[in-house]
DNA sequence: ATGCCTATGCGACATAGA
C-alpha cells in the first residue's frame, strides 16, 4: 500500500501535473494540501476518471486539504478537532484499507513573533492531542502532510537565512519533537537517518537550482503501521518540471 | 533591509505563501 502526501500549491494551476504525476507513481492514497478551492471547484470527475475516490476539505482562495484513493474512503474527520472557531481548512482524516490516514495541512506562522505563529502552536498542540487520542487506537495510523516544520538543521540548506523563520523557530520544532517522541516514526528519517533530504524549493531566487531546500512535507506512522515499513522516498525529479509546485510528492509503501 | 516567484480572487493590485 502506497501512501503519499503532496502540498500541490492550488489545483487550478496543478492539475495537469498531478494527472502525470498518479498516472507515473500509483499510489493507493495521495494526501493532497493548498487545493486553494471551495468543494464545488475541486475537479472530482477528472480524478475519478483516473481511479480515484475523492475527499475534500476545502476553502475559497486559500488553504485545503484532498484525500484520493483507489480503494473507497470512509471520511472519520473533517477539521481538526480543539477550537470551534478555527474555520480554516486544514486536516481531513479517514479509513482506508484498514488504515486511519490524515491529511494535514500545518499553519505556516510567518511572520513571527505575532499572531500567525501564535496559531501555529496553538495548531501543533492541537493536533498533539488529537494524535494522543489516535495512538490509543493502537492500529496503523499515518499522519501526513505540510507540517512547515523543518525539524532539524540537517534539515536546510541554510540556518543562517532561515534563522528567523516560523518554519524552524525553537518553539515550532519543540512541537514537533513532542508530537513525533510520544512515538511515532519520521518514514524519511527512518530510511535515510542522515544528510539533506529536502520537499520544498522556493519559487524565488532560483531556489531549485542551487538546491536551496528543506523538508517540512512529512508522514509520521504509529507502531503498527511503522511494522509495515517497505520503503520511503522523496519524488524530487517532479520539481523540475513545468508548472511544477513548490512541494513534490514524500511516500511510504507498507506491506 | 528588501525583493526575488507563484497562485488566487467579485482581479485591473492585494494577500498569502515559506
Amino acid at each position: 500500500m502506497k501512501i503519499a502526501t503532496f502540498n500541490i500549491n492550488g489545483i487550478g494551476a496543478r492539475l495537469p501535473r498531478l494527472l502525470e504525476w498518479l498516472a507515473a507513481a500509483q499510489p493507493d492514497v495521495a494526501c493532497l494540501q493548498e487545493i486553494k478551492c471551495q468543494n464545488g471547484n475541486f475537479p472530482v470527475p477528472a480524478l475519478e476518471e483516473a481511479g480515484y475516490h475523492v475527499l475534500v476539505h476545502g476553502q475559497k482562495g486559500f488553504n485545503g486539504v484532498a484525500i484520493l484513493s483507489k480503494a473507497p474512503a470512509v471520511e472519520i474527520r473533517v477539521g481538526l478537532p480543539g477550537d470551534d472557531s478555527d474555520e480554516q481548512s486544514r486536516y481531513l482524516e479517514a479509513e482506508i484499507d484498514g488504515v486511519r490516514i490524515a491529511s494535514i495541512y500545518l499553519p505556516n506562522g510567518n511572520p513571527q513573533p505575532g499572531p500567525k505563529f501564535d496559531y501555529k502552536l496553538a495548531w501543533m498542540a492541537r493536533l498533539d492531542a488529537h494524535a494522543r487520542e489516535l495512538w490509543k487506537l493502537e492500529r496503523p495510523v499515518v499522519l501526513c502532510g505540510d507540517y512547515n516544520v523543518i525539524p532539524t538543521d540537517e534539515d536546510v540548506y541554510s540556518v543562517r537565512a532561515m534563522q528567523d523563520d516560523a518554519l524552524m523557530q525553537p518553539e515550532s520544532r519543540a512541537a514537533f519533537r513532542r508530537l513525533v517522541n510520544a512515538g511515532w516514526t519520521d518514514a524519511i528519517r527512518s530510511r535515510f537517518p542522515s544528510g539533506p533530504m529536502y520537499t520544498f524549493w522556493d519559487y524565488q531566487a532560483g531556489a531549485w537550482q542551487r538546491d536551496a531546500g528543506f523538508r517540512i512535507d512529512h508522514l509520521l506512522l504509529s507502531p503498527a503501521a511503522a511494522d509495515r515499513l517497505l520503503n520511503a522516498g522523496i519524488d524530487r525529479h517532479v520539481r523540475g518540471q513545468e508548472k511544477a509546485s513548490d512541494h513534490v510528492p514524500v511516500w511510504v509503501e507498507l506491506r
